[in-house]
RNA sequence: GCCGCCAUCGUCUAGUGGCCUAGGAUAUCUGGUUCUCAUCCAGAAGACCGCGAGUUCAAAUCUCGCUGGCGGCACCA
């Protein structure tokens, strides 16, 4: 049975796009073989712990449909699915460790450390933990009467740990690299080392699937499996997003909160789609595709190690391909979904015709499709050479419009373009006029086709106020 | 500094020893369509496959070294 899982920490304002991409693999990887996905909580740092961080990742999770089968909030087999409601559990482990020879408990004050490490660093050794605490009696001795302690992992001199990765190979490590990392905070919390792979045991995950930056955590997390001798899980490690300086993909270059993309108009499966193509191709190379034909085509091998960098422009292009594809209705939804009250339905369903293909984004309809709702605001001055010749276009057209019986596109294209004639303008400098006349803008959806829409009156009231 | 991962057009990638004088997508530029902007169509430019050795009749593809980029080195995850 597959079972896999990611494992966000509340301590930011929403989920990562990072994380949305873990999520994506994680998720397709458990549909793809008939698995679960879990979420679960990891939020053991009780110091950066963000307020409502949890709820916002979970549903942001979800506006991407990204569902869990299992998550904090749903009652699983595993439950709990919040660390912090599972510390006797973590406990009980790290002291069966303890016993086994496999940790100890370390006393050493954040002073004796912080000399130690600044010390090492002098000699331009390996910062490690000194183990003063094991096997040195005085500690051990009084563990009973000491309420501050931490427990550590025991990691033995000189020893090759390999492991395999999906994506990576078999990586190795030595043991002299690695330190005798904190397994319970003096606070009684887990640390996420210790956490994570009693967790994982726990609730049967059997593959991780994570950042590739937990590579060098993982001999840790090894060497707890081996000591409990538990089955370890398959490990993957996916490649991280990168800025366009290639940087990890960071909130001070980029945006990178999931909701903020929701917010500028993307849309989630078109987001899905292009996170899908992050170290990853189709095999018929192809760029767009459904959530489940990715599902069947998709291999966690095929994954490449090489770190993407994350390229909003592309991305916009894709949401573009996605909303030209929809149909009417579908998108006349997604639009008054995004914008709420703002445009009425039937105003929506009138314009998408003229702007499907021209917005790349749904916010960007705002951008085409304002001034239906909202007259315009004209510095003639600020557009035109000849405030005259505006002028007296203008009356020309409202004079024109005035005679139009049959209020339909085609007749008001035929109107203005004799309009045009007798006015002696070219085509395009005439109808920048009307455009800016009407729309306030020098980009708009077709001309004519609006109008309809607004109607002879309003268009007749733009007109007036002109002339 | 130490450890690890990675290395093909600006970017995402195809490529697993001969089909590669390296293919696609995007971005860029040019032209066509057009009342603007888009779409669409046609085309251009863009990668000495990071560098250097080696293996081989043959290497982007295998090996080694170098360089570079990135990640990790906390009582953070």
């Amino acid at each position: 049975m597959v079972r896999t899982r990611i494992a966000p920490s509340p301590t930011g304002d929403d989920l990562h796009i990072g994380n949305l991409y873990t999520a994506l693999i994680n998720w397709a990887y458990a549909k793809k073989n008939k698995g679960q996905f879990i979420v679960r909580i990891e939020d053991t740092d009780r110091e950066r712990l963000v307020k409502g961080s949890e709820e916002k990742i979970l549903s942001t999770l979800k506006d991407f449909g990204l569902t869990p089968d299992e998550s904090p909030g749903v009652i699983g087999p595993y439950s709990p699915y919040r660390q912090s409601e599972r510390l006797e559990i973590y406990k009980k482990y790290a002291e069966d460790l303890v016993k086994k020879g496999v940790a100890y408990y370390c006393y050493c004050s954040k002073e004796r450390l912080d000399k130690l490490r600044q010390k090492l660093q002098a000699e331009k050794k390996i910062p490690k933990y000194d183990k003063y605490c094991l096997g040195h009696e005085a500690c051990n001795m009084k563990h009973e009467t000491r309420e501050k302690y931490v427990i550590r992992l025991n990691v033995k001199e000189n020893i090759n740990i390999t492991f395999h990765d999906e994506i990576h190979g078999d990586i190795t490590f030595n043991s002299n690299d690695i330190d005798d990392q904190v397994l319970i905070k003096s606070d009684g919390f887990p640390t996420y080392h210790l956490a994570v792979v009693v967790d994982d045991y726990l609730m049967k995950i059997s593959h991780v699937i994570r950042a590739e930056e937990w590579i060098s955590s993982t001999p840790k997390h090894i060497l707890i499996y081996e000591a409990m001798e538990w089955k370890k899980p398959v490990f993957a490690h996916l490649p991280i997003l990168r800025n366009p300086d290639r940087s990890k993909l960071s909130k001070r270059k980029n945006p990178v909160w999931a909701s903020w993309y929701l917010k500028e108009g993307f849309i989630p499966e078109a987001v899905l789609n292009y996170l899908s193509l992050m170290g990853w191709s189709h095999p018929e190379q192809k760029e767009i595709f459904s959530i489940e034909e990715f599902l069947e085509v998709f291999d966690l091998k095929d994954i490449q190690a090489v770190g993407p960098v994350f390229d909003v422009a592309k991305l916009k292009w894709l949401n573009g391909e996605y909303i030209r594809k929809y149909k009417i209705q579908n998108l006349k939804f997604k639009i008054k979904d995004f914008f709420g009250d703002k445009y009425s339905e039937n105003l929506i369903e009138k314009t998408i015709p003229l702007i499907q293909e021209r917005i790349k984004t749904l916010k960007e309809y705002d951008e085409y499709c304002g001034f239906f709702i909202e007259r315009p605001n004209i510095d003639v001055g600020a557009n035109f050479n000849s405030p005259e010749q505006f002028k007296t276009t203008m009356q020309r057209i409202n004079e024109n419009i005035e005679k139009i019986q049959d209020w339909k596109a085609e007749k008001i294209g035929e109107v203005m373009q004799n309009v045009a004639k007798d006015a002696e303008m070219k085509n395009s400098e005439f109808f920048m006029m009307l455009r800016v006349a009407i729309s306030g803008k020098k980009i708009t959806p077709p001309l004519n086709e609006s109008m309809e829409i607004l109607g002879k009156q309003e268009c007749l009231e733009r007109i007036k106020v002109l002339s």
